[in-house]
DNA sequence: GGTAAGCCTGTACCCAGGTACCGGATGCAA
DNA sequence: TTGCATCCGGTACCTGGGTACAGGCTTACC
């Protein structure tokens, strides 16, 4: 019962080798055991846990969240505390204000197509066209454009 | 007429004294005129020019894409080539996609609180909850996660 | 003309999330 | 046992968008 090789897990999961150690290095991958020689060998769940990363960076998890949610997720089952449910209540607000953020960007988009708007500075200096470059610049002081 | 100096801009502006000198070398911000001692001494448009910098940034160009704009903003005024009008088309395909990938989130997200699941790993492995996150991590392969 | 604030250049550093390269050791199959 | 693929640890580098610091010059005001 030998374990996975590096690669084989990498491939599985379809990330990069190096991502596993620095993974590992993050604290977001157990150490797995080593062969005689020093080779990691991987449990199959790492696999998994490769995707759960992945999928929980997809919803806008950062790695340390991510790293967070696995290390309390195991040993607190049935436990209605601060866990991935909060978490996820957390980042969802997060995610709808992001959502929010990118309309109004898109119809500002919309807006600028529809004027024929083709010289940035002029627009923002006369008031030729009805994109409020200035008020957007204003308007958004630390909204976390990311 | 001795113009405005770096930090009576980077004020104006609300950014960073460093970061005028950034754009400069980044090309975004023209090189302006020096006092005799070296010191810049910029006119008033480059505040504009700088609130037209930021507000791109917010519509979701990369300061390159910023660079570009500028550049052949000014001096093409009337043709109707692949200026502003393209890539802001452009831009808002890309927006758009950038919502819709957030609203899927964002309703995974939803899915998550409602089902109550608590492990990510456990859900994973199992088919305890509704969240499909080896599908997640699969069914978008290079869905810009920015 | 003195002094303090402000500006100069150059370089280094920060964040996140990786990726690449190096020289050497291992694993495995023929 | 030989030979090649793979893996090891360590370190350096990358992108994007800045920010900070050091040591020295300029400007402005009294």
């Amino acid at each position: 019962m030998s374990g996975l090789r590096s690669s084989q897990v990498a491939d599985a999961a379809g990330v990069n080798l190096q991502t596993l150690r620095y993974y590992e290095r993050r604290g977001l991958l157990a150490e797995p055991d080593r062969s005689l020689g020093g080779h990691r060998l991987y449990p199959a769940e790492a696999v998994t846990v490769l995707k759960v990363i992945k999928a929980a960076q997809r919803l806008g998890f950062t790695l340390d969240e991510v790293a967070d949610l696995l290390a309390t997720g195991g040993h607190r089952h049935g436990r209605p505390d601060a866990g991935l449910q909060e978490r996820a209540k957390t980042k969802l607000v997060e995610v709808e204000a992001k959502i929010a953020d990118l309309q109004v960007i898109a119809s500002t988009l919309r807006a600028a197509v529809a004027a024929g708007c083709d010289d940035l500075v002029a627009c923002a200096g006369q008031q030729c066209c009805p994109i409020p470059f200035a008020t957007i610049a204003l308007g958004a002081p630390d909204a976390d454009p990311r």
